[in-house]
RNA sequence: UGGGGCGUCGUCAAGCGGUAAGACACAGGAUUUUGGUUCCUGCAUUCGGAGGUUCGAAUCCUCCCGCCCCAGCCA
C-alpha cells in the first residue's frame, strides 16, 4: 500500500504553532505563505519549504498562500512565474484563490512608506551606493550617519514623490529607515527601503521606478496577506529585527512572525539559483527540465513523482542544523513509491541474440505474465515468445566467477515468465567478441521448476525478437562526482561526465507499443522508467527514473 | 574581529533533568520464476570538549573548540 505522508508530523515550528495556539494567538488562524522570487524554476528545495507550508496549513486547518515575491524588476518574468504555479501544482498543493504578487501591493506600500517618513522613521538619503557602503562600517567598527539623515519630513516627502515621479536618475537617491547606525546588526545601520531602478516590471511595466526592497516588501505583503507565521531559511535570521521593526511602526493588532528554518542541501547536486542558472545557460544540461536537474520539473520529467517527493520531504524533517543529505534517500522514496504501483515488463538494453536450437522455427507461444509480483488486481498481460531472442549481455559471462547466477557454458538459467535454457554454443565475431548464443530449451519448466529436481538459481529477462519493438533509453547519473560541489567555486570542474548515457538499441516487449508520455513501468532487474516526452508513435523514448537496488553489483563490484 | 545561529550514529533526526526513538546507508540471514519486493537480525555505554550543579545531565550552569550566516540600492 502507497504509505499517505502522514499529516501529523512534528518539529520546532509546529512546536511553536501549537503554543501560539494554546495562547490562542491570531484567535486560532494559521497562515502561512510559499513565496519564491520568478527568476528562476524552483527545485527540490523549494519543495521542502512548500511542503512545510502547504503541509502545516493543511495540520491546523489553515490557509498557505501561493505569492510571487517580486519586487526586484531585474530577472523575473511570467514564464517563471507560470513554472512555479505548474509546479506546485504539480507536487499536489492547492492554494484556492489565494495566488498573491508582491507587485500588487506596490501602491499600499508606497504609502506606508510615506507613512514612516511622516512619523519620522524613514528618509530620503542621497548617498552613493559607494558612499553608503563606506557609511556603514564593518563588523568591527559602527556605521556614520548619513548626511541626509536629519531632513525634515516635508522635504524628505517631496523628494520621495518625485523620486517615484521619475525626477531623479537611478541611484541618486534611497529611501532608508531610520534606526541605528551603530547596531551590532548590520542590517539594521539604517537599511534601504526603495531604490530607483528603471527596469520595466514584467507586470507593472513602466508603471514605478522606485521598488521597494525585500526588507520592507516582505513583512509589509505578509501583513497585508494575515499571514500569521513567515517561514523562512536561515540566511534570514539577521533580517528578523528589521522584519519586526517595520511591522510594529506599521501595523495594527496581530502580526504576523517570522520563523527561520535550514534550507535543504542535497548531495552531489548543486541547488543555488545562480549555478543552476549557469548549467542551464551554458548548456551543461539540456534545460531546467533537464531529467537530471534537481528542479521539480526535472524531477518531474525524470520520472519522480509527487507523492516520493512529498515523502522525502516528509523524512528528512524540518531543523536548523546546516544538512547534506545522502540522495540516496531520495532515491529510496522514488523506489518505495514506484514499486508499489508501477507495472513491471520485459526490456533489454543491451541485446544479446540467444537461439532456441530445440524450439521449431516458426512456431511462437503467448505467456501471460502478471504485471505485478505483489498485486494480482493489477492484471496480466501476454508476452511473445519465439525461438530467436535477445538477453542482457550482462547475463552470459564467457569466463563467470563462482557466485553468478546466470549465463555461461555449461550453464542453465530461467528465462523470467518462461523456460529454463541450456546453454550450448556461442558465436564469436572477428574481434572474439560474443555476437549470438545457442541454447536448448527444457520444454517442461514453463510453469514450474525442472521435472527431476535439478536447481535453476538465476533468473534473466528476454525479448522475442521478432515481436520485440526497438526503444530509446536513456540512462542518468548524478549529475556531480562528488558529494558537495556546491561547496566548490568552480563547481563545474565537478560535473560528472557519465550522467547521461543514451542506448538506441534495446528492445522493449510489444506490449509497450502505444505507450504515452509520463507513464512509468519497472523494466524487471533493471530499474523504474518513464516514458519520456521525446517519444514518438512507433519510437519509445525511456528514461530511467531510477535503477533497482542491486546487491549483485555491490557484491561483484567489492571484490 | 562585532552580531546572529548551529553542534546527538556514515547521512538526516527525535529527545525539553529520570537513564539515547525512527529513517536512509551499511552488514548478516530467511523467503522469492525480478541478485527486486517482503521479513528477521546487527549497527551511538554515548550526545563537539573540559569542568560544575544534582541521587540522577544529551537535557541546567561555566569556560573552551568547531561550523554556518551578515558589511547588495538581490531575495
Amino acid at each position: 500500500m502507497t504509505q499517505p505522508v502522514n499529516l501529523n508530523q512534528n518539529d520546532f515550528i509546529r512546536d511553536i504553532i501549537e503554543e501560539g495556539l494554546r495562547e490562542n494567538k491570531h484567535e486560532g488562524r494559521i497562515a502561512t505563505r510559499f513565496p519564491p522570487e520568478p527568476n528562476g524554476y524552483i527545485h527540490i528545495g523549494h519543495a521542502k519549504s512548500v511542503c512545510l507550508n502547504f503541509g502545516i496549513a493543511a495540520q491546523y486547518h489553515g490557509t498557505c498562500n501561493l505569492r510571487m515575491d517580486d519586487t526586484d524588476p531585474m530577472g523575473e518574468s511570467m514564464e517563471y512565474v507560470e513554472s512555479i504555479i505548474r509546479d506546485v501544482r504539480w507536487l499536489g498543493f492547492d492554494w484556492g484563490d489565494r495566488l498573491f504578487y508582491a507587485s500588487d501591493n506596490f501602491e499600499k506600500l508606497y504609502d506606508f512608506a510615506v507613512e514612516l517618513i511622516k512619523t519620522g522613521n524613514a528618509y530620503v538619503c542621497s548617498l552613493s551606493a559607494d558612499e553608503v557602503r563606506e557609511s556603514r562600517g564593518t563588523f568591527t567598527e559602527a556605521g556614520k550617519e548619513s548626511p541626509y539623515r536629519n531632513r525634515s519630513v516635508e522635504e524628505n516627502l517631496d523628494l520621495f514623490v518625485r523620486m517615484r515621479q521619475g525626477e531623479f536618475a537611478d541611484g541618486a537617491h534611497t529611501l532608508r529607515a531610520k534606526i541605528d547606525m551603530t547596531s551590532p546588526n548590520i542590517v539594521m545601520r539604517d537599511p534601504v527601503l526603495y531604490r530607483i531602478k528603471r527596469e520595466p516590471h514584467y507586470r507593472t511595466g513602466d508603471k514605478w521606478v522606485i521598488y521597494p526592497m525585500y526588507d520592507f516588501a516582505h513583512c509589509l505583503s505578509d501583513a497585508l496577506e494575515g499571514i500569521t507565521h513567515s517561514i523562512c531559511t536561515l540566511e534570514f535570521e539577521n533580517n528578523r529585527p528589521l522584519y519586526d521593526w517595520i511591522v510594529e511602526k506599521l501595523i495594527e493588532g496581530n502580526r504576523p512572525r517570522q520563523i527561520e528554518f535550514a534550507r535543504l542541501n542535497l548531495s552531489y547536486t548543486v541547488l543555488s539559483k545562480r549555478r543552476l542558472i549557469e548549467l542551464v545557460k551554458k548548456n551543461y544540461v539540456r534545460g531546467w527540465d533537464d531529467p537530471r536537474m534537481p528542479t521539480v520539473t526535472g524531477m518531474h520529467r525524470r520520472g519522480y513523482t509527487p507523492e516520493a517527493i512529498r515523502n522525502f520531504c516528509a523524512e528528512i524533517g524540518v531543523a536548523k542544523n546546516d544538512n547534506l543529505i545522502d540522495v540516496s534517500l531520495l532515491e529510496h522514496c522514488v523506489r518505495e513509491d514506484l514499486n508499489e504501483k508501477s507495472l513491471r515488463v520485459m526490456c533489454v538494453l543491451r541485446p544479446l541474440k540467444v537461439v532456441i536450437d530445440n524450439y521449431p522455427e516458426g512456431r511462437s507461444e503467448q505467456f501471460e505474465c502478471q504485471n505485478h509480483p505483489q498485486r494480482p488486481e493489477l492484471g496480466s498481460r501476454q508476452v511473445p515468445f519465439s525461438r530467436v531472442l535477445y538477453i542482457e549481455r550482462d547475463d552470459f559471462m564467457e569466463d563467470p566467477p563462482k557466485k553468478y547466477h546466470r549465463l555461461g557454458p555449461g550453464r542453465e538459467v530461467r528465462l523470467r515468465n518462461a523456460y529454463v535454457i541450456k546453454y550450448e554454443s556461442m558465436v564469436k565475431n572477428e574481434d572474439g567478441e560474443v555476437v549470438e548464443l545457442h541454447c536448448t530449451y527444457d520444454p517442461t519448466t514453463q510453469n514450474g521448476p525442472p521435472a527431476d529436481g535439478r536447481k535453476v538459481q538465476g533468473v534473466i529477462h528476454w525479448v522475442s525478437a521478432q515481436d520485440a519493438l526497438p526503444a530509446e533509453v536513456r540512462l542518468y547519473d548524478r549529475l556531480f562526482s562528488i558529494q558537495d560541489p556546491g561547496g566548490e567555486e568552480e563547481f563545474l570542474q565537478y560535473l560528472n561526465p557519465d550522467s547521461l548515457e543514451i542506448l538506441n538499441t534495446s528492445y522493449v516487449e510489444a506490449s509497450l507499443k502505444d505507450v504515452v508520455p509520463g507513464s512509468q513501468y519497472q523494466f524487471e532487474r533493471l530499474g523504474y522508467f518513464c516514458v519520456d516526452p521525446d517519444a514518438e508513435p512507433g519510437k519509445p523514448v525511456f528514461n530511467r527514473v531510477v535503477a533497482l537496488r542491486d546487491s549483485w553489483a555491490r557484491m561483484a563490484g567489492g571484490k
